[in-house]
RNA sequence: GGGCGUAUAGCUCAGCGGUAGAGCACUCGCCUUACAAGCGAGGAGUCACUGGUUCGAACCCAGUUACGCCCACCA
């Protein structure tokens, strides 16, 4: 074994064994004893790449996934992608126009046959650096949200909803992109604030009102102003010329103006204002287009054709020629909605499009966790959650574009409107509805379309519902809340999951969103050539904690490498001295083969307990102290001595370090899977760990007693260490010293210590001794006349000042009454514990100081 | 505008009633036959501020300040 890991040599080879013996492959009869346990992926865009986002849902997910495998469960990880409608139709679309097309130049069908060539070329890179990164899913379930059974099942729940009436058309207001050239749902829209001008423009001499959209007064309807506005009382009811247009208006009196805000007066633009929309329902104003589908102007006049913006400046300008902008226009700082795909400012327009009618599907889907059915983690983003569902809008479910499922309504002979579920025949003369549906109504389906739903099978029946759900909370309110509403619908009250695990992003090392135009955007593919799949997994999971953001810099990858070495090197030790894990634990151990075993049980209990509770960080700094700290630096250090003994001192141990470290590799495998498969099937000859039993906490095991001896030993090995870098001594100079440890627990202890302390046997003469008491027993140091004894003494003397310090607080709340009246038990036993050994240490202190040269 | 959250060592974060912890960074000493991707030792924090509750507060309560996030139909 080289004394390096290396990471790019045994991955690929780890993983293709790993899929080809069909280690991740689920199978619902196997053994019908054993329970399921499902992960659904959350399917990345086929447009996507892996990024350290997915890198840290996947690595969570995979390590929930191992874990249960271990444990014996019916473990089903199943892979899949999105077709991501305006995504990678705008993928398509600009590869298009590369060749100076566009998607009308084919034609809708030519179109789809290109996206889906484009699909089979370049989409789903990504599902190749799953495997780099060592997923554990079973890829003979691949699925994609336009196969033919998860369109089946669309088309099934569509027609479902649309027969229970919770689908309907409507001529509504809703978010279009004008790039695009599509309706958006809410959530599709991002508010960013904005830098706009507020322009007050004077209708009448009595009619002042405000806007930043100056263009949209060619399509008002109405001036609105409050009900019980006095100033305007006498106006509602009449009608007032609308400048440039010269139509006459309505004022009306509204609740929803705000008569605080500007001058009272509101200016109604029905077809183009969320607010004014419903003004203009309320008042029955007409509502009246006067910008197209990309946003210009189509109002007959000087205006038309121009694009919004540039009428918004005509606009104003020829209000300001007729002198009808009041005072100076001001800049204004408002939220401005944007396309979430192309970032393009959104804008408002009525038209006719598809719509779910939430209420009843959300209301199920808050109860589903209010009742408890379905368990939020952490906790604390379940109130996000009732925010969402108790106030959704309905949503606008219908797509301009081509790439999709198309809406199942067909339009027949006299304006009749049907819909076809799958299967039914659509009859002659009938033309289907040109819109496709929101991608995200796909996804909706993803926990039982992808086993198979509207079917019965067997993946069904095993496999929903499915056990947890684990995705960033930036996706809660996009495709979580859409699966209970759409799981609960249609699988007649069973939830889609469990669970909703949620996890943060991934920032940078001082904690800010990763960004190409902050230029701290790290790929996790870099990092996994650089330092491997297991170090990056281990540095994302080990920044998991619960709820919080994830952040990574490039030294933390180091690190975790770092870890992979380390264990590498042990094992690589451990191998070389013969460690194996044949045949039952020795019946007679040494203290320190005992306190091992005691510490490991210890730590796989914790292990187990934070992964079950979704704390990942902890359970990676559990194992990383543990097979650091305490396994390498001391148990491995102090095997040195039994393993050079040889005989059945030697056998026991080589035992022990191949219990410790095959426990080690397989609590480990979950977060690192490549590194402690290469080590643990070197270490133990078996074929694979991914099907390794998952380590039970033993709490026979537990021995406090073993850890009190190990405890002290190590206090007193870590003091004489401190006075030797204290003093300067070279660390390799061997010092001769006599232990006096007679009657200490330690005494059997003696080889080990000379050994870790580089001491060599008393010698024959001491000239300058140092004097060590330590835990009862006294070292005697043979400094060959080297000691500084001003920085020994200045050394001990700040040790004796804590101490009396610590005396003197202790001692004091000792004294207090109302402490010892009130405190715990517990407490006041600590704080005597604590006077004693502050008490001792002054013993001890003193004795060193006192036993110095003179000097 | 509403809601939620966070302020602890240089950085990123744990701790959430009983005398402050980790990783990285830093200082000093070491090529000690598993590992220099390493070993040993060490320094470093009035736990944002102000009050309160308590025998005892980083932790609970109130307020202040500063950040962050989510939602929203702020013309």
């Amino acid at each position: 074994m080289p004394t390096q890991y290396a990471p790019a040599e045994v991955e690929g080879k780890l993983y293709e064994r790993w899929t080809s013996a069909g280690l991740f492959e689920a199978d619902p009869e196997r053994d019908p004893d054993a329970p399921a346990y499902t992960i659904v992926i959350p399917p990345p865009n086929v447009t996507g790449s892996l990024h350290m986002g997915h890198a840290l849902d996947h690595s969570i997910q995979d390590t929930l996934v191992r874990r249960r495998r271990m444990q014996g469960y019916e473990a089903l990880w199943l892979p899949g992608m999105d077709h991501a409608g305006i995504a990678t139709q705008n993928v398509v679309e600009r590869e298009l126009k590369k060749e100076g097309l566009t998607r009308h130049d084919l034609g809708r069908e030519a179109f789809q046959e290109r996206v889906w060539q484009w699909k089979g070329e370049s989409g789903g890179r990504i599902l190749g650096q799953m495997k780099r990164l060592g997923d554990s899913v079973d890829w003979s379930r691949e699925r994609f949200t336009m196969d033919e059974g998860l369109s089946r099942a669309v088309l099934t729940i569509f027609k479902r909803l649309y027969d229970d009436g919770l689908i309907y058309r409507a001529e509504r207001i809703i978010n279009w992109c004008p790039r695009c050239l599509t309706a958006l749902s809410d959530i599709e829209v991002e508010h960013a604030d904005r830098e706009g001008e507020l322009v007050s423009i004077r209708y009448t001499d009595d009619v002042v009102v405000a806007t930043t959209r100056a263009e949209t007064m060619l399509g008002d309807t109405a001036v609105a102003v409050h009900p019980s506005d006095e100033r305007y009382a006498h106006l509602v009811g009449t009608e007032i010329e609308l400048p440039l247009t010269g139509r006459r208006i309505p004022v009306v009196a509204d609740e929803h103006v705000d008569p605080e805000f500007g001058t009272g007066a509101v200016k109604v633009t029905p077809a183009h204002d969320p607010n004014d929309f419903e003004i203009g329902q309320r008042h029955g104003l007409p509502s009246l287009t006067v910008l197209d589908e990309h946003a210009k102007v189509t109002a007959e006049g000087p205006f038309q054709g121009m694009d919004r913006y540039e009428a918004r400046a005509a606009v104003v300008e020829a209000l300001r020629e007729q002198g009808r902008i009041v005072k100076e226009i001001r800049p204004y700082e408002h939220s401005v909605g944007h396309c979430q795909r192309c970032q393009t400012v959104v804008e408002p327009r009525v038209s006719l499009q598809w719509f779910v009618k939430v209420a009843p599907l959300a209301k199920a889907a808050g109860d589903a966790v209010r009742e408890g059915r379905v368990q939020i983690q952490p906790p604390e983003l379940s109130s996000r959650y009732f925010a969402w569902v108790d106030n959704m809008h309905d949503w606008c479910i219908s797509r301009q574009l081509w790439w999709g499922h198309r809406i199942p309504v067909w339009y027949g002979p006299g304006g009749e409107q049907r819909c076809f579920g799958p299967g039914e025949e659509v009859p002659e003369g009938w033309t289907q509805d040109t819109d496709v549906l929101d991608t995200w109504f796909s996804s909706a389906l993803w926990p039982f379309s992808t086993l198979g739903w509207p079917d019965d099978t067997p993946d069904l029946r095993r496999f929903y519902p499915t056990s947890v759900l684990v995705t960033g909370y930036d996706i809660l309110f996009f495709w979580v809340a859409r699966m209970m509403m759409f799981g609960l619908y249609a699988m007649d009250g069973v939830e889609p999951f469990k669970v909703i695990a949620l996890h943060g992003m991934v920032r940078d090392q001082h904690g800010k969103k990763m960004s190409k135009s902050f230029g701290n955007v790290v790929d996790p593919l870099d990092w996994i050539e650089r330092y491997g799949a297991d170090a990056t997994r281990f540095t994302l999971l080990r920044g998991a904690n619960p709820g919080g953001d994830v952040p990574v810099a490039e030294e933390w990858a180091q690190g975790s490498r770092n870890f992979c070495n380390k264990l590498w090197n042990a094992t690589r030790f451990a191998l070389m001295n013969g460690a194996h894990v044949k045949g039952e634990l020795p019946a007679e151990l040494s203290t320190t083969d005992s306190w091992i075993l005691s510490r490991l049980q210890t730590v796989a209990a914790e292990v187990d307990a934070h992964i079950e509770g979704f704390d990942f960080a902890k359970a990676c700094e559990a194992l990383y102290h543990f097979a650091w700290d305490e396994f390498c630096d001391w148990y491995l250090e102090l095997s040195k001595v039994p393993l050079a003994e040889g005989g059945a001192t030697a056998e026991a141990t080589r035992r022990v370090l191949g219990e410790v470290l095959d426990t080690v590799l397989r609590l480990l495998h979950p977060m690192t899977p490549f590194v402690t498969e290469e080590l643990w099937t070197a270490l133990t000859g078996r074929e694979t760990i991914v099907r390794a039993s998952w380590p039970a906490a033993d709490t026979a095991r537990a021995d406090a007693a073993a850890e009190a001896v190990v405890a002290s030993l190590q206090r007193l090995v870590t003091e004489v260490r401190r006075f030797r870098s204290d003093q300067g001594l070279k660390s390799g100079q061997r010092v001769t010293a006599a232990l006096e440890l007679d009657g200490s627990p330690l005494a059997a202890y003696e080889e080990q210590i000379r050994s870790l302390l580089k001491l060599t046997a008393p010698g024959e003469s001491f000239t300058a001794t140092a004097s060590l008491p330590v835990e009862g027993v006294v070292v005697r140091l043979d400094t060959a006349g080297a000691i500084d004894v001003a920085a020994e003494r200045a050394r001990l003397e700040k040790d004796l000042a804590a101490a009396r310090k610590e005396v003197a607080q202790t001692s004091g709340k000792l004294a207090n009454a109302d402490f010892v009246a009130k405190a715990p038990e517990a407490v006041i036993n600590k704080n005597r514990a604590r006077l004693e050994a502050a008490q001792a240490d002054i013993t001890r202190l003193e004795a060193q100081l006192a036993a110095l040269p003179a000097g």
